[in-house]
Parts: structure tokens; C-alpha cells; sequence
DNA sequence: ACAAATTTTTTACGCGCGTAAATTTTTTAT
DNA sequence: ATAAAAAATTTACGCGCGTAAAAAATTTGT
């Protein structure tokens, strides 16, 4: 037999000298065969390095080895680094992640979601966009495949929801605000897309009421993905009409307060906590970016570790049990303060 | 027959009326078979909403409908925007994209490229890690599957290779930096990584040359993805020293100029084309994030668009050419200055 | 050394679809 | 209307592997 001529598993088999059924064994859980096979089996892959043909497998499996990652916008570094987390804790379980983006488009999403179903997985993680998602095509497709929510809530979708606790992030960042100078004024898209913006806000609200403060919004117009332009016009409207309630702004994310600050560097507000500073801005989110604005960004981050580890954890718990929990889990992750010089 | 209790290839026939041999073709190509036979089909396909398993046509057919798509580092916008005008095209030609990230690692890279080819996708588009890349590993992956290199050129590898031509980049950033002010000096890694860095430098001494003027580098420590990073750490160490040789800074790409733009507002160092600016700030790529940057970045703009449609539209050919071409072509397209405040 | 337990082999079938060849039906051209 | 061309059908086989059942071989416990 020729070394690199090996063509399906019974070929493999004759050339190791094991029957066909124990090598089908073996590649599915190699620790099912007794040791010395194990050994004897691996010494002729190194030599012929045969790989199963991975169609035949899954069609004959009723469960793939797939795992369906779906994000809603892998252009922000923020949901490409959790993406990450995420394909390597997958892969541990030894399965196979697939990644896809929604790119922000309703259609786009579920596209996603009718080829992942023919893909047949095991399981999907999925962020979706939120409001803009097509909730009934969501719901069916949760029907079929056992699917884990993480970063945006949907209530009701999937099996379970694995996020960040929005008040902790709002609570620290107002709590740190309020008592180290004037009173935050919350800036946030007027009509956010995303779940979490809507918590953000009334964890904002709430925690004005319970520190007795006067709540002060900006809310600023724009759609889309495009976060960062839309906070810079936005900002650049507000800061030139000089209708800032308070001098500190509590951005819903980071990507606004990205736009913030290049807007107030362009119009020569200074941003900072020093004593010449007009402006302190902190946000929420500890984007990748976030440490290199100008100021640096003062920010709750993300436990993006937890967060991804909790939602493979639970995505697998869920395939074992066969696919259904009998309550919905929710699983919130608190923030962490990110001191930097913005505020 | 049940709405949605249709198994197979077989049963959607008996229901249509029509032989399983028709309803193949039909989803090999819809306009193989008679108009009115392609009616009944899709009729009955929104009834009964039957898609063939994927796993067993993949099985019988020599070439598969995938293609992948492999980026050296995700985390990275320029590449997260260059996978999607990918996959968009890939779509459009009726193909199915699975995009992969090497995380900026070269065993992940390796990995990724074993677990590609079990797939036998019907061609890959790759931009390698570069330098980190396993060369021979490539060199083997090419030779089973149809591959064009994108974005970062290995002499040699794949059929093609689609990019940007860098020193259309540097010698236009070099022309108007040189003309309206100060000798640019060139900052970048002492130890790249990526090959496009190489020619940026090579060009950056041609167009010195040229110009007839007095070539400047600043080479920085670093290794690694996180250029940023890096840029910040190498910026704060060399404009502490008063290190730099003239008041205009060209860097190899945007993200090292974002670490160095946030250094320099950390030093107070005024950055920017005004008559009160201590330095001139220029770049190469067109960051998605350059726009925000303060002050904004004046850069050298790929041309997305052109490198991924063209590096699709090369793919194709290459697969209708039966994986072969005659001779590696390489097409590089030119930039576009963008000019923005920071020079 | 023996029986019991475990592992491996043998045998055999099925998965869902691609595809080739021969035949029949339908469409097109004259 | 008839022959020629095109499309659809029938029939049949193969792809590479999962998997079940029964038989054989090996390991383990005593």
C-alpha cells in the first residue's frame, strides 16, 4: 500500500491489521480501545495519515461534531475576541467550531440560521442582533437545535442565556462617577438595536434614583453598526450646541464614547480627571480599543473568559441532556472597574 | 405525506410526482431541467421545505461546494471587513464560505489547514500569517487544494496572489509627507512578521532615494498581534528620549500609529499639520478605526473592494481551470491617500 | 489454570445522495 | 403528422462510514 494512498477506512484497517469497526471506534472516542491497539492504530497514522472522510461520518451520525458560533457583528473586536474564547474552549470538547456574522443584516442572520440547520450541529452559541432579529425564525430554529443565548438576551430564545450582568456594569461605573465629581449624564443611541443598551439604561436610571441623583439623558439618533461614527456626530451635534446637562458623560458603550472622544479632541475639549480637565467620560464594555483612546478609557469591562467558558460549559450540559433544560438558565457575569484617564 | 416529515431525496420525489434523478439535478442546477418540471420542484419545496443532506451530497461529489477562507489574526478589523466582502462574493457565486481565523498563531494555522482540507473545499482563500507561517505545511496544503493567497505574499505558494501594492502606498504617504514638511522617519517593528511590512520598508528607502533625501528609521521591539500595543510601548520609549531624527512620523501600518497617536497624547505631544503641531503623524492601511484616532489619521487607503472581488473572481477561474494555472499570477492594486488632520 | 469479563473480529445492513446507462416520454423542428 | 432532439424515468450501483449482532480472541480475576 502506498503511503499516501490510502483511500477510506477499510484500506486503513488492512493496512494496520485491525478490523475496520475497531479503527470506526477508535476515531470516536480513541479511549475505547484497549491500549495497545490504541498505540498500533496511531504508529500507521503517523505513517499513512489517514483521515476519516468527515461527509460519510455525519451523515451516519445523528448528532455532528459541529459547533455553531453565530455573532451579530464580527467587525467590532469586541465580538471577534469572545469569538475567540469561544472556538478555543470548543475545540477542547473536541468539536468543531464554525463561526459566521450576521455582518448586522436581519436576511444575513438567517441565512445563518436555515444553512447551520443543514449543517446539522450539536449545538449553536448564539448572539443574536437583537431587535433586529427575525424573532420567529429564531424560535423555530431553537425547535431543532439545541441552542445556548450569549451577550444579547432574547427572552424566551434558546435553552438558556449566558451574558454580562448590565447593573453591575452601570452600578460601578455611576457609583465611581457620582462620588468623584458631578453627576453622570447617560449618552446612548436613542433607538438602540441591542438588548443590552436598553438594561444599561434603566440600570442607569435605577441607580440615580437609589443614590438620590437627577438622571440626565442625551439621546442621540442613528441605526446600524456603525457606533463609532454615530457617537462622534452625534457628540459633535451636542458638544457645539454647549447642551451638556452635567461635564461628566457616562457613554452606554465603548464604541459611542470612541466617537465621543474623537469628537471633543476635535473641538479641543479636554478630557480627563485632572483639574484642567472640562470633560470626564467613562463607558462600559472594555473594548480592545479602549486602552488606547485619547484619554484612555475609563470602562467596566466584560469577563469575556467567563462569559465564553460559561457558555460552552452550559452548550455542552445542554447537548447531554438531550437538548432541553427544564427551566430556562440565565447566567449574568459582574463587571470589573477599568480605571483609566478619562475619567 | 407529513408537511415537515420528509427524510429524504426519495420521499420529496414520490410527492412531487418526479424522479429522484430529476430532483438531483434540479439541485445541481435549477436550469438543467425543464421550466415546468422546475415549477412543480419549487412549488413543492415551499410546501414541504425539504433541503437535501448536505453530508451525503458532499460525499459523492469530487468537489465540493465550500470554500474556505483562512485570516491570519480576526481580532484585527481590517481583516474582519476583508472576510466580509469575501464572503459576500463567495455567495454570490453560490458557494458557501467557512471562515477561520490562525488567531495569529502558527499551530492554529497548521490546524486549521489539516481540518480544511478534510473538507475538500473547492478552493481557499488564504492570507497567511507570513513569516510565522509554516512554509512547508502551505506548500503541501496547495498542492491537494486550489488556494489564492491574499493580503500577504509567500513567493511561491498557492496559484495567485491578490494584495495591495505597497509601494504605491508608501511612495504616495512619502511624496505629500516630504512635500509639505519634514523628512518622514520611518517607524515600524525591527522584526515584522508580516511580508507587507518588508516591502514597506524597501519602499520607503526607494522613494527616499528617489526624493533624494536622507532615509530615518525607528525600528521597535515587539513580537507578536497586538501592534497597538507594541506601538504605544515603542512610542513611549523613544519619544521620552527625544529619540526621533525629524518631526514627521510615517508608520508602517494604522495600528502601531494608533498606539503611537495615544503615546503621544499621553506625553502631551501635540500631533497634527497646524502651526502649533510638534509632529506629523502618517500611515498605511486605512483602519477601520483610523477615522477616529486623535487626531484623525492620515493614511494610505486599501482598496477592499477591488482585493477581494478580484481575489474571488481569481479563485473561480482558478477551479473552472481545474486548480491550475500556468503561471503564479500576482495582481496588486494601488492606494488611495486619505487625508485626514493628523498629517 | 480455569471461568468470567472484556475486547476485537466478522458479517451484514443502512444512510442519503451522485451518477451512469438504457429506456420511455415529451418537446421541437420540418 | 412525423422524425429528430431533448428531457425525464427506470434501474442499478457506489461512496465511506456507523452500527448492530454474533462469534472469536484476549485479558482479567481467583
Amino acid at each position: 500500500m502506498d503511503v499516501d494512498d490510502i483511500k477510506n477506512m477499510d484500506e486503513f484497517a488492512s493496512v494496520v491489521g485491525i478490523s475496520r469497526p475497531t479503527i470506526s471506534k477508535y476515531f470516536n472516542d480513541a479511549d475505547s480501545v484497549r491500549p495497545t491497539t490504541r498505540l498500533k492504530i496511531e504508529e500507521a497514522l503517523k505513517k499513512y495519515k489517514y483521515r476519516p472522510n468527515i461527509y460519510a461520518i455525519n451523515q451516519n451520525r445523528k448528532l455532528t461534531k459541529n459547533i455553531g458560533i453565530i455573532v451579530p457583528y464580527l467587525a467590532d473586536p469586541f465580538f471577534a475576541e469572545i469569538a475567540r474564547f469561544l472556538e478555543r474552549r470548543v475545540l477542547d470538547f473536541g468539536f468543531m467550531p464554525s463561526l459566521f456574522s450576521a455582518h448586522g443584516d436581519t436576511e444575513i442572520e438567517k441565512t445563518i440560521l436555515d444553512t447551520l440547520r443543514s449543517l446539522r450541529p450539536a449545538g449553536v452559541l448564539l448572539a443574536p442582533l437583537g431587535r433586529a432579529s427575525d424573532k420567529r425564525h429564531i424560535e423555530e430554529f431553537c425547535r431543532d437545535v439545541p441552542t445556548i443565548l450569549f451577550d444579547s438576551n432574547i427572552e424566551g430564545m434558546g435553552e438558556a442565556f449566558i451574558g454580562s450582568d448590565n447593573f453591575s456594569f452601570v452600578s460601578q461605573t455611576v457609583e465611581y462617577l457620582s462620588r468623584t465629581g458631578s453627576t453622570p449624564t447617560f449618552f446612548e443611541m436613542s433607538d438602540p438595536a441591542n438588548p443590552n443598551a436598553n438594561k444599561r439604561r434603566n440600570a442607569y436610571l435605577a441607580m440615580m434614583k437609589q443614590l438620590e441623583l437627577e438622571p440626565h439623558m442625551v439621546q442621540i439618533e442613528g441605526s446600524g453598526w456603525e457606533f463609532e461614527e454615530i457617537g462622534r456626530a452625534g457628540a459633535l451635534k451636542i458638544l457645539k450646541q454647549d447642551a451638556l446637562p452635567t461635564d461628566t458623560i457616562l457613554c452606554s458603550n465603548d464604541r459611542l464614547a470612541i466617537g465621543l472622544l474623537s469628537a471633543c479632541y476635535e473641538l479641543g475639549i479636554r478630557v480627563g480627571r485632572e483639574k484642567d480637565s472640562e470633560l470626564r467620560v467613562a463607558s462600559h464594555d472594555d473594548h480592545p480599543y479602549s486602552k488606547f483612546t485619547c484619554p484612555s478609557l475609563t470602562t467596566a469591562a466584560h469577563d469575556y473568559e467567563s462569559v465564553a467558558s460559561q457558555s460552552v460549559d452550559t452548550l455542552f450540559k445542554l447537548i447531554e441532556a438531550g437538548g432541553r433544560f427544564n427551566i430556562r438558565e440565565e447566567k449574568l457575569f459582574a463587571a470589573r472597574l477599568i480605571m483609566r484617564d478619562s475619567a
